[in-house]
DNA sequence: TTGAAAGCGCTAACAC
DNA sequence: GTGTTAGCGCTTTCAA
């Protein structure tokens, strides 16, 4: 007594319809799945009886004929992270309008996790893949996605060397904008703060395992550069999910650090209240900025000055290029990048002394 | 040529790699289905013919013959809401730990899109639902799912009349709490506000559409009640998705009010900023006080007294309580309630003159 | 317009 | 331990 859970009961099937309204299974399956031609009359009728047996299609056996399951397989960082929770609702609203759903894996921003998820996806036969990816400099987790035949759309971050449609928001202007705001006020020691795991100390030329985080630095490192500031690339702190952003910035304040420049609102967030444990005043001794304009950043005293990005629209238009794709869209590979816009607030000042 | 997307490739099957293993098919699942009996040296063989072909299982398939789709469904109001992201990652890190995934609707609070999205999720056959549901009153759209036998846990909110599980914090005890503390404090004129709906003015006794807002208005009007104050229920204020936040708190402001307990960090956000707008001093002129710890609330200038909820752990036992449930649990319902706990900040202030 | 029959990829008896 | 044979619930030829 397959398909069907521990209660007793059997599910009612086109079969049972198609008794029930004396037509052929063939017939009941046209008129309930609006497909080939019916009469009106038996259309009906069979749809009477169905409604009048509780008959619930099933979407599974469909997929195992027609090949398409209507679903799309997101895998973001953490759903937790608003950030995510963000482009996940944009993707969402796109996909429902489509007619698909979303069966939603958290990587923990672990390339281990991420194969495992593509794999249960490929798996349920997902139409399409959402990904933001772990790493985009080894996107080997994504290769049995791509092999698939399936589209794939990443969406935040590019992934070196793989040929897929990608969109992201504009980091490289957005970190250059951010920094020359700091050069502008006066800073010279300024630190760029990341979570992204990278061995061993920064180097100018090295490949960041996320290439939004790898274009933030970028940004950041050749306008402290074009500032005439000898080895910007000291001043990149990575591994700040190892280390803790506590700890760095109490560090970063010992230095004598005049500003910083926080890769997400979550590491923000942290420096924020290390600062004030610290009794360091934003922006009197040292100045913060940010990229992402999370809620609280409007709220804290000071507001935050951040750097903004159309995180719905980005997850949005993912989903809206991937759903062209699954359609059969064969239009070469699309590169789409967001700009982000500046949000000035109060947490900038001239440094100190 | 079907069970296959838009391009060429057909997919590896068990026959295909039966065949390639010089085996039956039924041997060559047993060895990749990890079930059954099957000689060692067999199932070497049938897993290295598999790994060579690139064979990928069909979950699908597989549930067509088990029932099992090792698919969680979980409907929240809106995954951008850092309530439902919480919540939601409680859930996927249990769900996943048990074999299953999650599959993601947003019902936006509206019955309509929650009955579409159980409908939906009952054809693609998912083991069990977890959802937070739009209305607890008239909980009509979870008829569907209730009678299709396989497992219901709500969460945040319990249903009227429904036999099913529920995994909800404490809100009456805690809205006591915050309102004792303001009482305390010497306030009087208390408002309480919500986003949610209700036709008319409040009236004692009315049965909200949320039993967790219900719970919360219930404690509110006691506390005030016996405080003395007549009429508690005239400070209730519903209704503030339509009415918007910003309105409310205007008019709360001119009319006297010197306390305001929000119902959600999204309705304190909002207060918040009202008042910081207005030029009103929290909490020298104006105390305020919420549900949920949301980060904000702890960097704003106050920082704000709230209740806090175990909001990931609400998510993860509900999601316990359901893979249970599917495992073929028979035990009674239960209905889980977690205590909240108050987190006491800087926003409460003896009322001003 | 309708029906009969085959088949999607897998599991589950049952026999050997 | 292995193979044979039926299905799961639907769609899809192909005839009638």
């Amino acid at each position: 007594m397959p398909a069907d859970p521990a209660n007793g009961r059997r599910e009612i099937t086109v079969s049972d319809v198609a008794a029930a309204a004396k037509v052929s299974k063939a017939t009941a399956a046209r008129a309930l799945g609006d497909y080939g031609a019916v009469s009106e009359a038996v259309r009906d009728r069979v749809r009477a009886a169905a409604e009048q047996l509780g008959y619930h299609p099933n979407a599974l056996a469909k997929t195992m004929n027609t090949g398409r399951s209507n679903s799309i397989g997101i895998v973001v960082g953490d759903i937790e992270n608003p950030f995510f929770g963000q482009a996940t609702r944009g993707a969402a609203d796109v996909a429902k309008a489509a007619g698909f759903d979303l069966i939603l894996l958290n990587s923990d921003e672990e390339a281990g996790a991420e194969e495992n998820a593509i794999s249960v996806l490929l798996a349920k036969r997902v139409d399409g893949f959402l990904v933001a990816p772990a790493s985009t400099t080894v996107p080997a987790s994504l290769h049995p996605a791509v092999e698939s035949g399936r589209p794939l759309v990443l969406f935040d971050r590019v992934a070196d060397g793989l040929d897929v449609d990608t969109v992201v928001a504009d980091n490289l202007a957005g970190a250059r904008r951010l920094t020359e705001l700091l050069v502008e006020a006066g800073h010279r020691r300024i630190a760029f703060i990341s979570t992204i795991g990278h061995e061993g100390d920064y180097r100018l030329g090295d490949r960041l395992g996320s290439s939004s985080v790898n274009d933030r630095v970028t940004g950041f490192t050749a306008v402290l550069g074009e500032a005439g500031v000898p080895n910007p690339e000291a001043f990149v702190r990575l591994n700040a999910r190892r280390d803790g952003v506590d700890a760095i910035v109490r560090s970063l304040v010992d230095e004598g650090v005049t500003a910083i420049l926080a890769s997400d609102s979550l590491v923000a967030q942290a420096a924020f209240r290390t600062l004030r444990d610290l009794g360091v005043a934003i922006p009197r001794d040292v100045s913060l900025v940010a990229f992402d304009d999370a809620d609280w950043t409007s709220l804290s005293d000071p507001a935050i000055t951040v750097m903004s990005q159309p995180i719905h629209e980005i997850g949005a238009e993912a989903a809206r290029l991937l759903v062209r794709r699954i359609a059969g869209d064969g239009a070469p590979t699309e590169h789409l990048v967001f700009p982000q816009v500046l949000i000035e607030r109060e947490s900038i000042a001239p440094p100190p002394g």
